[in-house]
DNA sequence: AAGCTATATTCTTATATTAGAATATAGATC
DNA sequence: GATCTATATTCTAATATAAGAATATAGCTT
């Protein structure tokens, strides 16, 4: 992995946003468009800008698409350190920090990514 | 400080390898120019674009124009943490390192950053 | 002041990025 | 199989970025 297309990634606040989402774990789309409040269509071709440099993963659950930073084991240093900085720089700052506490709040029932037991309960639709 | 904008100073591969070698210390515009091995034109535009958005400062002293990272107590957090990690990431790569030699290598003299003793024997011109 | 050196700016062209609108697709459900 | 949901792609237009050629400028030197 090239350190000048991680940057490249990181050069934009949509995917700076996104990413610092995924730190916290694996989401779906429309979970990170609720918590945006960007277009789908914006939200899809960031995550595809990403997922096309090996930003991210993305795995299909039915319907779903789950996204989610590559397992640890295989990030190259770059990416390693490039993520822990950026983890470390987002922390205190407003945007990044409300993007996390409207994430923390959001019922997340809807996708497969809603915990065993609460399937149960699952919405009907993400909208 | 913008961390989106610091990421935008950091998403060209010219001024990557401009920032990497003012973080041994500050430069002026014909030894980055002889390093890089890159057109005047282009190097000054890059240093013109960090300039603008405060990666680095730039002093003239006569004919020469030196640039250096803003002093260190001046440094807003975010540009601190990923100065550090840009210095990490770029340590065991082969085209950094090679800069990194070749300026060691550089005879300085012709500039004002050339050290006193050494004024003496100041070389005519650059090139 | 004339000429030289180091550096910057302007002009132009090529290319990349970004976003929205409209549409397409994959997989589930009825 | 028709429909619905979540997501992706295509098309288009606006804007930004990058690079080279030519030229301009600031400050020395003589």
């Amino acid at each position: 992995m090239k350190l000048v297309q991680i940057y490249q990634c990181l050069c934009d606040e949509t995917r700076l946003r996104l990413l610092n989402l995924l730190l916290k774990g694996p989401l779906c789309v429309c979970h990170l468009h609720g918590v945006l409040g960007e277009s789908q269509v914006k939200i899809s071709k960031h995550l595809g800008y990403l997922k096309a440099r090996g930003l991210v993963t993305a795995k299909r659950e039915g319907n779903w698409m789950i996204y989610a930073l590559p397992p640890e084991r295989e990030r190259p240093p770059e990416l390693v350190a490039n993520l822990a900085c950026l983890q470390d720089c987002t922390a205190e700052n407003a945007v990044f920090k409300r993007d996390r506490a409207k994430l923390a709040k959001q019922d997340l029932s809807c996708s497969p990514l809603a915990a065993g037991a609460a399937r149960g309960t699952k919405a009907k639709t993400c909208f």
